[in-house]
DNA sequence: TATGAATGAGTCTTCATTCAT
DNA sequence: CATGAATGAAGACTCATTCAT
């Protein structure tokens, strides 16, 4: 996967402190600490005495950042739609420049997707559903997520053999059903059921026949 | 939908009170109650005071069936499993006997429930994610999803035209996709991009895609 | 000083908990334990925890009975406005009734201003000047002072040796003076300068003066 | 009003910083900053940061000028003592050259204390009342105030026409009045029951009638 | 000397839980 | 059994002060 791509910027979060690059390493040490004390705590015992703590900073530092406990989780979640947005957009372009087939095109996609939700199952739930995020958030979101089902079905154009008839429906469905079931497996995996390579692969059958049903 | 079965009773909730079936009315306005106010507050602002409140009983007697917070979360999530359980035994049920198509089972299933989680989008969630859970209750959903594609993959044996070589992993996607994406979307519908039956359909083209698929 | 006189009720504190009469004593006790620490440490420093430690009570018992320790002080600044407001009428009923003449009519007032703000010489000033007031006690202390110089005018009017041309200006002057030149010396008595009692005859002088002058 | 006079000098801050003339700018720069931030947020709000940085100084330079945030303000009352005790003998000496009237010279005095408590009407008793002063800063006031008394006093034995037998409790009484009158009324004007130079003309009248009296 | 990032004790407030009535 | 006043540990956040640069 390569190729990033200018993402939209949009800052979610202009409080006071800008957060800027001068002291990066304070910032990231905290947001490092926040992401760590949220995957295992949750939102809401997920105190910001403990964040500094496992900073290693004092909690005057850390308000000294961050304006409040919202404040970080948000600039948390502004990492994760990054870094997803960043993600898809590498795995597209590589997909435009190497001509891989629907199938492998897929795998490669759920395999990062699944890698990259298995690095913290829960932190990603607990920004999305414990946090209680500003209206512009929530809309940064949906909007971020429009925005993939339209890059995925512009993917999706690259393939003759798809017959469904309105790619923006099925680029949404492919976003959707790879976000939700990949998060699910990520934060509460069944081993014993089904193992991870097995499941992978019967999420790719289940999204080509979808899309290149007869 | 007809036909339930004897779920598999598994006391998730053995603490001091024995939770009985006496005064089996005041444990239900109390469980009535704090569904809705985790539903509307979340698990950590859905404090047991206004849970008692809006049960319309005193702090007092709450705990007089309740030995904590937790426990009610924990009796809610017992009930919601053997709701799930219940609902898809009776449409499980309902298929032996009438004989629909596949693609009809599946719209029918589908459609329940996105309506159960319609109902109240935010409590399934807040009762797995932010909701601090004892280890067995989380070995009791484990084994509730299992059942669950068992019993699915139960189902799709009756159906000739399903290619898939391996009916339990295509019960346990089954299941596992219409959990997630329909949890997700009575979340946070996106009417504006998706209508709701455009969904539903879609979901069920690629179900029966993936289960029917040369 | 007698006949009390139904004084204008107006509720300066309508938060959530009504105050009312039950358990009236543990709100007066932690009324009485505000009073000492604000009176001791002024608004910021009197901090919450030290008035329930004062009164006695558990903090969270002081905050079942207030909902901010602005609601305190607001509550005790109603308490101070009904106790002169009281005062006042007390004192303007006995001299209709009791025909003193104008100076010793003063006097009393003075005397039992004095004798008042001695209690708590700082109470008051700090519930005035320090204390965040929110608007309608603002309000509520200016019409109060307005309707004390209106009572007070109107019982000048039964003194035909005043020559004064306007009896309200008249009144509000009296009422000025007299609360804060007492509080003045209440805050920061000079003993060694001059005596109490010389210090309430030279008021009571320049105020008979001021109202009977040629 | 000319004519000031050597003040006496009371070092009412003698601690770790000499608080010399050198950078008296920076000093300088530090109390105004500090008075305006005192004048707006009172003393326990406004914060060292906020004075630093209304005074266009780190917060470090700050710290390199006064030893504490009460160091501030007791410099600042130190000042305020002395603007006064200018203010008063600017206004004595102008008052023995001039030769006006008792009337005159009291309205003269009085509007200029209410002049000068309109400036910054929350100031002096932010510093007065809100701020714990060490005791000698007290001590040093009780002596402003009764150097105060004693210069008035002075003054009055220029007019003939005063009647009262003892000049020092009288000058006493006329400093009080004045100050605290005049404050009251800087700090909550109440325009619309008395304006301010009816205000000010009944307290000359008061005062008047008070040392003229038969 | 000037700076300002870092500190952490201390503030207001909430809320799960208990227990005397 | 029901009640609800009382409890106090714990959390988000502030701000006077220090000190390395």
């Amino acid at each position: 996967m390569i190729a990033p791509m200018a993402a939209r910027k949009q800052r979610l979060n202009p409080r006071k402190q800008p957060v800027q690059n001068r002291s990066k390493t304070t910032v990231d040490t905290i947001l490092l600490g926040a992401a760590q004390v949220f995957e295992v705590h949750g939102y809401a015992a997920g105190t910001t005495n403990r964040i500094a703590e496992r900073a290693g900073v004092s909690i005057g530092t850390l308000y000294q950042y961050f304006p409040s406990k919202e404040a970080i989780a948000v600039a948390l979640l502004e990492r994760h739609i990054a870094d997803t947005d960043h993600r898809l957009h590498e795995w597209v372009g590589h997909m435009v420049v190497e001509q891989h087939g629907l199938c492998d095109a897929l795998h490669d996609y759920v395999n990062g997707m699944l890698e990259m939700h298995s690095k913290q199952p829960r932190l990603q739930h607990i920004l999305l559903e414990e946090t209680p995020l500003p209206e512009n958030v929530h809309q940064a979101l949906l909007e971020a997520e429009r925005h993939a089902a339209k890059t995925v079905a512009g993917l999706l154009r690259l393939y003759p053999e798809i017959q469904h008839p309105c790619l923006e429906h099925a680029g949404f469905m492919v976003v959707q059903t790879v976000e939700s079931l990949t998060h699910r497996f990520a934060a509460h995996p069944d081993d014993q059921f089904i193992p991870r390579n097995i499941f992978i692969d019967e999420m790719v059958a289940m999204l080509v026949a979808y899309l290149a049903r007869v």
